[in-house]
RNA sequence: CGGGGUGUGGCGCAGUUGGUAGCGCGCUACGUUCGGGACGUAGAGGCCGCAAGUUCGAGUCUUGUCACCCCGACCA
């Protein structure tokens, strides 16, 4: 590709509402140019990146015997009815009327194209295993989007969903495409990515997943273990109670503590940890707006998603005012609540010498004991883990960081091939459900994490195995004719060679041009300069380390072709 | 959907007590330069987000509206 032929223009300022590194180099560099909220055009480069990523992904499930279909982006209404995500899912499923008048829906997931297009082909257990996939544009109508490629309304996605006779089968399976999803994000040059246990979300099912590209700007939290293998997302990370003194038998008391409402001032107060507090923090069923009431230890947090799973139900915040039967502040255990929903967490239990509200203003109780003062039958965790707080697994300290979930992976179970009703008969002649495995990957965001953990100040280190280009010539005085001639003859061999290159053909200065190669981030840079020429020589640079070598002329495409066999070895 | 903020050439910004729009980058042409974002000269490019209102006069004041961004509730 000719440089001065591309439709793109770098930058040296980024729009200043790029705040996070991949989405303000994206734009610089002019890969991406936004159309409305959440919605980008690829520009050539971008779009190179994303079919080697594709390809890689290729690649992979191929290895696991799938096969690449394409389901459609719209689909009839009904078809989300059978599985009943037509009303179950909000209005981030974008929806229209065809000009017959018939409800139609745009594909932000495919479970049920899937299903479909199984059930209406396959009816012998004798197919089964089979995986299908596709990779294609989906539009999610996101609240809010947000980074550059991080988090948009339309993206392009991997999909793949797995069909199985037994349970067994597609733990088997489930654990392959585990495999195959360590080597793709490897391979596709993504530094530093784990996988995470997670949330099932809207997908269903039990079994899951999350591939998550580390980074402080992420916006999902993981919880990591800092001994064992142990690694969850926030929303699912188990709470490990830690050890404490409950022989503390001293009777409860009321005592004054005033204005003192949050824990923190009620702390101050008395003059004791957060951990010596228990506080009641009220929720809401947001279907029918029933309060739901948490006690919990002062210094931790509720975790939403976990009391959600507890409760059975959304639910979402309320405040005390709102609601006559929770009004009449500092609230504690032994409060006679007409709430129905009451729930302990774990992490007060068996706790002595605590302080907790005295249910009326002005007063809290203090040496409150848990079995003591209050019969708990059940305790659930519905607490937010802390950095430093143990593992659940070993004991050992925890540490919180931030990811970009970039793929996942789940085991649906028969959620869908029930609701849908697919059916296929087993050796006995018996009809049963088959059990899926669905697994995804978002391209634009696996170019924007790759971005985001490999690039320097001045600009994207892009990894070979998915640049768009291999080698980036810079001729230095294209106006030369030498010059030009040798860039032109190498760029000609080059791409015979069947390597990527770009050439930087525009009449600009030197500078500008090592600027430019440096923010757009190709592995390899080639120098072609006067000076070079009057000795023979060529100069290759490496961006990744920064490594420069001349070669002789006649020795540059066996160097070239050792400099790249070694950066592909990392991606193998 | 709640809270905060911003809308002025492609990008980054300035614009005073209201007087009819400017700077830097980029872009075009010519010339000189050119191994780490060169310089000169001459240009092109703006319904000041949109709509009402106040005023002799609005980028500036008022109201409404739209869009976008940031922080939260959702997700690849």
């Amino acid at each position: 590709m000719r440089f001065s032929n591309l439709v793109i223009e770098t930058s040296k300022t980024a729009p200043s509402d790029a705040i996070i590194i991949s989405h303000v180099l994206l734009v610089r560099a002019g890969f991406i140019k936004r159309v409305a909220n959440g919605i980008y055009t690829l520009g050539m480069p971008a779009l190179k990146m994303a079919s080697k990523i594709e390809n890689i992904i290729r690649q992979e499930m191929d290895r696991l015997d799938g096969q690449e279909v394409k389901f459609p982006v719209v689909m009839p209404k009904e078809l989300w009815e059978m599985s009943g995500r037509y009303y179950s899912i909000g209005r981030e499923m974008a929806r229209f009327k065809d000009r017959a008048d018939h409800d139609m829906v745009l594909g932000m997931t495919h479970e049920e194209a899937a299903v479909h297009f199984a059930m209406n082909t396959i009816s012998s257990y004798q197919k089964l295993p089979f995986m299908i996939y596709q990779i294609q544009t989906k539009f999610r109508d996101e609240p809010r989007s947000r980074g550059g490629l991080i988090r948009v309304r339309e993206f392009t996605m991997k999909d793949a969903y797995s069909f199985h006779m037994t349970q067994e089968d597609l733990e088997k399976y489930y654990y392959k495409q585990l495999e195959a999803y360590n080597n793709i994000f490897r391979r596709i040059g993504m530094n530093n990515f784990i996988y995470v246990q997670s949330d099932s979300g809207m997908m269903g099912g039990k079994i899951a997943h999350e591939f998550m590209a580390v980074t402080p700007d992420g916006e999902d939290e993981l919880v990591i273990c800092s001994h064992c293998d142990y690694k969850a997302n926030e929303e699912v990370a188990e709470c490990q109670t830690d050890t404490f003194d409950n022989t503390n038998d001293t009777p409860c008391e009321e005592v004054f503590t005033g204005e003192a409402k949050t824990i923190e001032e009620v702390c101050q107060r008395l003059n004791i940890e957060a951990t010596n507090t228990i506080k009641a923090v009220a929720y809401a069923n947001k279907e029918t707006g029933e309060p739901i009431m948490v006690f919990i230890r002062g210094d931790l947090e509720v975790n939403e998603s976990k009391l959600c799973k507890v409760v059975r139900a959304e639910i979402i915040p309320l405040e005390s005012t709102e609601n006559p039967a929770i009004s009449f502040g500092n609230i504690g255990p032994l409060a006679n609540l007409p709430v129905k929903t009451i729930i302990y967490d774990r992490s007060i239990e068996n706790r002595a010498g605590m302080v907790v509200g005295a249910n009326k203003p002005e007063y809290h109780i203090i040496n409150f004991k848990v079995g003591r003062d209050i019969n708990i039958e059940h305790f659930h965790d519905v607490a937010k883990v802390k950095q430093g707080q143990r593992c659940v697994k070993c004991g050992h300290e925890l540490t919180i960081q931030n990811g970009i979930e970039i793929g996942n992976i789940f085991q649906l179970g028969t959620k869908y091939t029930q609701s849908m009703g697919m059916t296929v008969l087993n050796e006995n002649g018996e009809s049963i459900n088959p059990i899926m495995g669905c697994y995804g990957i978002g391209v634009g965001r696996a170019i924007a994490s790759i971005i985001q953990n490999s690039h320097d100040a001045n600009g994207m280190i892009l990894p070979i195995s998915v640049a768009p280009w291999t080698i980036h010539i810079c001729p230095v005085r294209i106006d030369n004719e030498e010059v030009r001639k040798l860039s032109f003859d190498i760029y000609d061999q080059l791409q015979k060679k069947g390597i990527d290159t770009l050439i930087d053909d525009r009449d600009m200065s030197p500078g500008v041009k090592f600027a430019d190669a440096d923010l757009l981030g190709m592995p390899i840079r080639l120098v072609v300069s006067p000076k070079l020429i009057a000795n023979n020589e060529i100069e290759i640079k490496i961006r990744k380390t920064g490594e420069v070598v001349i070669v002789k002329i006649d020795e540059l495409y066996l160097k070239l072709d050792s400099i790249i066999q070694n950066l592909m070895e990392e991606y193998k």
